[in-house]
DNA sequence: GGATCGTTCGGGGTTTTTCCCGGATCCGCC
DNA sequence: GGCGGATCCGGGAAAAACCCCGAACGATCC
């Protein structure tokens, strides 16, 4: 019996390669996609066994695609096709229920042989991909759930805004009109709250969490 | 007369796929390569009138690969393909003699038009391109030469990604064996060149800079 | 050999930050 | 009315950062 396979990149000259080959290879290739929303229409119509989905489709809406359709069609299997190294979006796929993982960079012999253990019901991971999603399953494990952020007030939130910019405390205080010593007492409230030691590390929080305004330090 | 091609793409789906689409449409593809130096010496023997050189082939080497094959065989023209977006590695390739641009999205038709007006002479960039390379044109014309960074010496770099780490003087000293003094000597003659104020402005220089670990403050 | 530069260490000073307090007002909530 | 939280102001003290200075050593270049 016949596998039918459904491709969705947006790039042409790949997706009808990659069809081709696939139907040289006894392949029953029922459909492409080049968008997100095309391939999660077209999958629901076609059903096909395996659809090989483009990770980086115009934004990351290929992970978008793959939780619509493993989650409408539990017998299709999607096997996930990206650029490689991109650790992030692939974590994301596995997340969203792809069933396998291959890199771009492989093979027609190794991409043909994937679809056909992917339809089998095999996960199919590059080397390396195995440790990754072993190691980031750990990490949620044995880090359970402190990653929510402790409340800062406003003022705080004004504060650190500034901290991170290089103010000082005085240039804060004038910017803000108080005491410069209120601004100390809103740093340390922060510090103590975030759990954090001195300005460079607030600087670094609010970075990471998008509070600075992201203006150079100089006049530029 | 045929027009003779060499395509150099890492993925062997892709590379395969459009020689088979360039054959079918005329043109003699008379060599592939999947790497930089491969390319380079098959270039040297074949010479192609056109190399179609995919940009992403392990680290940046297309570029490097590119100005090889320009260099020494100036009546072979490199198209670029790129996955698209990559501004910086596109203004490298044609500051390394690439003759045109095309992004991978393009269509089998778009592929071999680009092509037949490569070889007949024609730059081939695709619109937003264009506009790209005048701009950075005019960018260089206009500001001589002031965004240069300004040079630090190994130890103050290695003292300034600490610093961006929220590290103390004395944590620093410890981590380097070196005098507290010392350390705070780099610290000023960094904070002098780069016409910076405190610490945090460092780091954020630091952060901007990617010269930072990307490591959470906190234990994590 | 002399000049320059990077790296190291330190003196001596001011400013800022870090940390612990207490006290005040305002505002919302039980 | 009381209670807690947010905001504000301050004292005091230790640490750290900031700023300028000289000095020594080794390496590199002319």
């Amino acid at each position: 019996m016949t596998i039918s396979v459904m491709v969705v990149d947006d790039h042409p000259i790949w997706r009808d390669g990659v069809a081709r080959d696939l139907g040289e290879h006894g392949f029953d290739v029922r459909a492409t996609a080049a968008d997100a929303d095309a391939a999660i229409r077209i999958a629901r119509a076609v059903r096909p066994d395996v659809v090989l989905m483009d990770l980086n489709l115009d934004g990351s809406s290929g992970v978008r695609a793959t939780q619509s359709i493993t989650g409408e069609l539990p017998e299709t299997r999607v096997l996930v096709l990206s650029a490689s190294g991109e650790h992030d979006d692939v974590l994301e796929a596995v997340k969203a229920g792809a069933s396998g993982y291959l890199v771009k960079s492989a093979s027609v012999t190794e991409l043909v042989d994937a679809v056909r253990r992917t339809a089998a019901g095999d996960p199919v991971f590059t080397a390396g991909l195995a440790g990754l999603v072993l190691g980031e399953y750990r990490r949620m494990a044995s880090a359970p759930a402190d990653d929510q952020a402790p409340r800062l007030t406003e003022r705080e939130t004004d504060v650190l805004r500034l901290v991170a910019k290089g103010l000082t405390a005085r240039q804060i205080a004038d910017r803000l009109v108080i005491s410069h010593r209120t601004v100390e007492n809103h740093v340390q409230s922060t510090l103590r709250k975030l759990q954090l030691h001195n300005r460079v590390e607030l600087a670094r929080y609010a970075i990471e969490h998008g509070l600075d305004d992201g203006e150079d330090p100089d006049g530029g």
